[in-house]
DNA sequence: TACATACAC
DNA sequence: AATGGTGTATGTA
């Protein structure tokens, strides 16, 4: 790789910092100079352990999607796809007679709500590039949040100042709740109503009162809120995003207008489909929700891997419509973790384990849980994460047994090297169940809490009953236990074809045996640790906590590809966010690495395929070595 | 039960 | 210059 050329680059980089800093910069083209942006990124992100691991990841869902794709191709072989897809079309004629459309769902959305509370509290800020969070890290990726500070010295990092959003957070829920008192927040800055029972009270059309709601909160906080009106919580949610900076959207509450809506919708906008779904779905001809329909075939013979009645009803629009707080104080696990600059010796480890041990005792104190497993986490200086997990045979919340617990699943692993350390504690008991009679004194101290049981007296309108999933998570469609059997006329095949994927060669952690005492079946030579590529979450730059800003802006040009938004900062760093993602930043890297100084692409990313892997194994290699034993 | 993966905010 | 933290669901063995 290039050595470098160290300053020449100031010039460009002026530009881009202006851009990136300020409104006003004009739209002086940018793009003829990809090249030397290329560069810059590629410089940015050189050599970086992180890359190459993201790399990996990105490899071996390559391999996933060629495996998909064989077996797509032999079911295909033998299927009788006029068939399929008669049944796909009455499945689908089925699911549209169940949806419900009486329900006025509505997600709010704060506006770059940090980075709003740091405007409001320091108006000194306006005009001027500033982000939100511990020197890099926050909203805007990371990546670009790196190069971001790299370009532009002038920029402004304001540390997070949580206890504050969580003040205004309360303001804002409390505004909102005075139109559901059922609403569900989601986060601290959004959340989804059911406005049906308001809007009727009050004879309001939907979109009045969401106005007159968002007047509201603007006038009491002084801060904005995007909203999306539509029947379900998952159209509100993509509504909400599409007038979004200080907007709102409401999708007719008709079937073909929803079925329009949905068509040419992007299968990333859908809430559960994230980076790896939507490359498994484009690989298979899906990259809009209305590609669902044509494929549909190839979703029923795939379907134990996508999710058939979770596709259709996602192409018609439907979802779960059933908004009610988070009485779920059904936790699942509680835990703790910190991120450090790669540490090797034990002492230090353990050092960051006890402090990890500290924290997570006191929260579990704090809310009242104690557990039955305890899960460490690492991760190595490569960005591979591991667990290991231990169960007990009683309660566990002190301190000096997380770190013991914590100490000895860690201890078999080393020599490491790691980044990351945590411990999380699953199997969870409720300190204040209401029915625990060891708690009487606690309850009385903070009975206060909210937790009504709340009776889900409501309807029950079939969704209700799917709906305790709901919450959870994605939950936008209640998971249909219904695993749809494309049920033929004549039990024929279908069936049967749909579970086709097994086999999948995970790949194994650092240890293969590790804590497994009794190992018994083979001391075998294992390699240990290394092959395995786990995968840390994929950190994706969204909106919403901290923003790489250049405020006052209603129209900006991309930095990256020039690209003209009329758009507000949070969506505009959402743009950069993704115009320096990995893939961009990895093209960049070949393009570079060819010394090519080919005509800019153009954005919609094309595929990272695996061609582009052929660089040299210099640096690279997994990191075997690691240890012999 | 243990572990890995994917996703969301 | 060193790429977050917390939590849930799910698949596999």
């Amino acid at each position: 790789m290039p050595a470098e050329d160290g300053l020449k680059r100031s010039q460009e980089t002026e530009s881009l910092v202006k851009r990136l800093a300020g409104p006003s910069s004009g739209k002086a083209g940018l793009a003829k100079d990809q090249s030397e942006i290329n560069r810059i990124i590629t410089e940015a992100s050189k050599g970086s352990k992180f890359y190459d691991n993201e790399k990996k990841k990105d490899k071996e869902v390559t391999v996933r999607i060629e495996k998909i794709l064989k077996e797509r191709d032999e079911s295909l072989k033998t299927a009788d796809i006029r068939k399929i897809e008669s049944s796909v079309d009455q499945l689908i004629a089925e699911l549209e007679v169940q949806r419900d459309l009486t329900q006025i769902i509505v997600h709010v959305d704060m506006d770059a709500f940090y980075a709003n509370v740091e405007l409001l509290d320091n108006p000194k800020l306006h005009g001027k590039p500033f982000a939100v969070g511990k020197g890099v890290l926050s909203t805007a990726s990371y990546e670009a949040r790196f190069i971001a500070k790299k370009l532009c010295p002038d920029l402004i990092f304001l540390p997070n100042r949580f206890s504050r959003y969580l003040e205004m957070s309360k303001k804002i829920m409390d505004i909102f709740h005075r139109y559901d008192p059922d609403m569900c927040p989601a986060g601290c800055d959004e959340g989804y109503l059911n406005i049906t029972p308001y809007c009727e009270e009050h004879s309001m059309a939907a979109e009045d009162c969401v106005r007159e709601m968002r007047e509201t909160v603007f006038r009491e906080t002084q801060l904005t809120v995007s909203a999306g009106i539509a029947p379900n919580k998952m159209l509100a949610k993509i509504c909400s995003d599409k007038n979004k900076p200080n907007g709102q959207f409401q999708l007719e509450f008709k079937p073909e207008a929803i079925k329009a809506f949905m068509h040419d919708l992007s299968i990333r906008k859908v809430p559960g489909i994230g980076r790896v779904n939507e490359r498994m779905l484009d690989a298979i001809g899906i990259k809009t929700c209305g590609d669902i329909y044509q494929q549909r075939a190839v979703v029923t013979l795939m379907d134990k891997r996508f999710g058939l009645v979770f596709l259709c009803r996602t192409y018609l629009g439907i979802a779960s419509n059933v908004v009610q707080p988070h009485e779920r104080e059904e936790r699942k696990s509680i835990g703790a973790e910190r991120t450090f600059s790669t540490l090797d010796s034990k002492e230090k480890i353990f050092e960051k384990l006890t402090e990890v041990s500290v924290e997570l005792e006191k929260d579990m104190e704090e809310t009242g849980w104690v557990g039955r497993t305890v899960t460490l986490k690492f991760k190595l200086d490569t960005y591979q994460v591991f667990t290991r997990a231990k169960s007990i045979d009683h309660w566990v919340s002190k301190k000096e047994e997380l770190f013991a617990i914590g100490k000895e699943l860690l201890l078999p692993e080393f020599p490491l090297k790691i980044r990351l350390i945590g411990l999380r504690v699953t199997k969870l008991k409720d300190l204040r169940a209401k029915d625990d009679p060891t708690n009487g004194i606690k309850r009385f101290f903070q009975s206060s809490k909210e937790n009504e049981p709340r009776k889900k007296a409501k309807l029950e309108d079939d969704a209700d009953l799917h709906d305790v999933m709901e919450d959870a998570m994605p939950g936008f469609h209640e998971h249909d236990e219904t695993d749809y059997q494309v049920d033929d006329n004549d039990g024929d095949d279908i069936v049967e074809i749909t579970n086709m994927d097994k086999d999948v060669t995970r790949s194994r952690p650092p240890h293969s045996t590790s804590n497994a005492q009794a190992s018994s079946s083979k001391l075998e030579s294992v390699p240990a640790r290394a092959r395995s590529t786990s995968a840390a979450p994929r950190l994706r730059g969204d909106k919403g906590k901290s923003i790489l800003t250049s405020i006052k802006a209603s129209t900006q040009e991309c930095p990256i590809c020039s690209k003209v938004l009329e758009i507000d900062n949070d969506s505009l760093n959402a743009h950069i966010d993704f115009c320096l993602s990995r893939s961009a930043i990895m093209e960049a890297q070949v393009e570079t690495n060819k010394l090519v100084k080919k005509p800019y692409v153009g954005w919609p990313r094309q595929e990272f395929s695996r061609k582009v892997d052929t660089k040299p194994p210099s640096s690279r290699g997994r990191q075997p070595s690691k240890r012999g034993r």
